[in-house]
DNA sequence: GCCTGTTATGGTGAAGTGCC
DNA sequence: GGCACTTCACCATAACAGGC
């Protein structure tokens, strides 16, 4: 029987440090920050892609950041706001705010940098399939749990039961890893994660249209949670 | 209106194919 | 061999439907 438990965050973020192309570590280093899809931060779809209506590329240009001052109480400090088209509901825009300062996030600074020296231009400017390369020579040997689900079929009439097992840890894992820091170190709620990851409110915290007014919250709700010194 | 189960849709995973 | 493209099974989640 597998462990079926996430890697550890230090063992992911030591492998992307290490990744040997620039764009591969950049790539899943915004994956991982922004708890991102691939289609949400690559730039480019093949015809075949493109013919069938699978992945839309809706990942940055160069352009997409900009630095602002956040200030509430003693608290004064810079964010860096990286807009994210999120896949699955027409591209709307989300906004993920991150530390610029070292101690609560390192990677932050020379991600702005790494969106910099692209201008106007796509930041990530290849397919989700080479993202997928990437990440299988980035986490080779590691594998993350999938819980248990049902599975429909077209001609069964019965849900078929499929019990809980591990995947190799691949691009749509680090939005996995992502989401349960931020509950598990950070405090998110399930209000912070679905304005930070892109859900519905129904889906991550199971309200109806009453609560969902709420869902304009923007990123000064969630961003003192990250002011944690970690590094 | 809310809750819960089901279905539809769009996205990802991963192996295969073909070209240079 | 390396790379990009093709292919389809699998998975995530938004939306729908029906009961209370």
């Amino acid at each position: 029987m597998d462990d079926l438990t996430l890697p550890e965050v230090e063992t992911v973020r030591k492998r992307i440090e290490t990744a040997t192309k620039k764009e591969a570590k950049f790539c899943l280093m915004a994956a991982y920050l922004f708890c991102a899809r691939a289609s949400e931060i690559i730039g480019a779809t093949n015809r075949y892609d493109i013919a069938h209506n699978q992945t839309v590329a809706r990942g940055p240009t160069g352009q997409d950041v900009k630095i602002e001052t956040f200030e509430v109480g003693d608290i004064k400090t810079q964010a860096a706001i990286f807009t994210v088209r999120t896949a699955k509901r027409d591209g709307k825009i989300r906004k993920i705010a991150l530390p610029l300062e070292k101690k609560f996030e390192p990677w932050t600074e020379p991600l702005c940098n790494y969106y910099a020296e692209h201008g106007n231009d796509k930041v990530f400017p290849f397919t989700r399939q080479k993202a997928w390369d990437y990440a299988q020579e980035t986490f080779f040997g590691l594998s993350y749990p999938i819980e248990k689900y049902n599975l429909y079929e077209q001609e069964d009439t019965k849900p078929k039961p499929v019990r809980a097992h591990m995947k190799p840890f691949r691009t749509h894992a680090l939005r996995h890893l992502r989401a349960t820091e931020l509950i598990e170190t950070f405090g998110f709620t399930g209000f912070d994660l679905s304005v930070y990851g892109g859900w519905t409110l129904r889906s991550m915290v199971g309200v109806g249209s009453a609560m969902s007014r709420y869902a304009h919250l923007d990123w000064r709700r969630y961003f003192p949670k990250l002011l944690k010194k970690r590094f």
